[in-house]
DNA sequence: GCCTTGACAGCACGACCGTTCGTTCTCAGA
DNA sequence: TCTGAGAACGAACGGTCGTGCTGTCAAGGC
């Protein structure tokens, strides 16, 4: 056999995530991506079988991206607080220093009312970091450093919410403001969880 | 002249916002948009002269109908925290009875990297939206309510980022606990801004 | 040496895209 | 009654969309 078709398609996933970036989801049309990454249109195509597909590749490549670089890192930080502040400070980093947007928080409001396997795909990927931030809040109750009766899922749903805002302020209105809007709203978000209740 | 261009203009707009809340403002095409209001393809296109006229149109529109049914009401309402209360309220209100979701939340995060007319528009739109926010904290600053040391455009930042987090897990995840979990987030955040610095 | 296998290219398809153009119809004013 | 403005139509344009079909070329197995 010729070249390993794994290694073409990663380069395809690879340019994939920088175009969809650009234009979303529904704007990366296989003739474009076959442009940017030098193959034929059918000779890409046959990597995928659908364009549907090629859709559900792009979104679990960007899924593994984001577990890759931000996820698995900040799990190495001692369990407890230091863990959550690893991962909102490793998605800080990346959302800022990131050139397009994140494809999943874009795609998240795009495919939002068109039923398909991408769409699942996304309600699980997102599932999944919103679990990612509740289960590290979790044990950081367990830990002590949390307040006994914080409701964690709660926590991730503002944590995430104050991510998606940050998101907007950087990427839309171009505001250098967002990181530290972020920062700031980061801790209070922490010091209301770490206060004890009297 | 036959049918009045204004009235025939309003329908479009009126079948085009539920269409581009569906699929998004990309997804949103004349032809699609013609079949949906009965008229032909050239017809349509009359009214605009071209996509992009469309789709700031579309925006426009998208934005009138946001001031009319959130902020103008909730403008009713007393000055200081209780004008506050109105403007959240009646964003979850239209939030979680609409069918399909907020054009301008997805649009937000659709054309960040898309420059053009379009995008110009809806910086503009949903920089007004974040100053009504900040400007109503800031009433009720002066009258009181909220603390003197309170940053009027942190509290807007972060009341915006729950929204988009409601809008995320009410559309995306079709949770139904996505107003509590918003009205909970809301009443921390007022909370925060109500007490004063001992 | 063939033969298979699989990764690609080339080409063509039907459908739809945004846009243009000429035509038809209907009304308001003269 | 005639005229002209303007709303809407129908047909067509060049492109691009996603998707198939066929062919070519290189790398193993025999």
């Amino acid at each position: 056999m010729p070249r390993p078709a794994e290694s073409t398609r990663q380069t395809i996933l690879a340019h994939a995530l920088g175009v969809a970036a650009r234009v979303g989801l529904g704007g990366l049309t296989i003739g474009s991506l076959a442009e940017a990454t030098g193959l034929s249109k059918s000779g890409l195509f046959a990597h995928f079988g659908s364009k549907d597909a090629l859709q559900v590749a792009v979104l679990d490549a960007a899924g593994d991206h984001f577990i890759e670089t931000i996820v698995r890192p900040a799990l190495k930080a001692p369990r407890g607080e230091p863990r959550v502040t690893a991962l909102i400070d490793r998605w800080l980093a990346w959302a800022t220093e990131q050139t397009g947007g994140c494809l999943l928080t874009a795609a998240s409001f795009e495919l939002d009312d068109q039923p398909g396997p991408a769409r699942d795909t996304l309600v699980k990927l997102q599932r999944d970091w919103l679990d990612t931030l509740a289960q590290a809040a979790r044990i950081a109750m367990r830990e002590g450093h949390f307040r006994a009766d914080l409701d964690p899922d709660q926590l991730a749903f503002e944590l995430h919410g104050l991510m998606l805002a940050t998101h907007e302020m950087a990427r839309l209105f171009r505001d250098v403001s967002a990181t530290s809007r972020a920062r700031a709203g980061f801790a209070r978000l922490l010091a209301d969880a770490r206060r004890r209740p009297d």
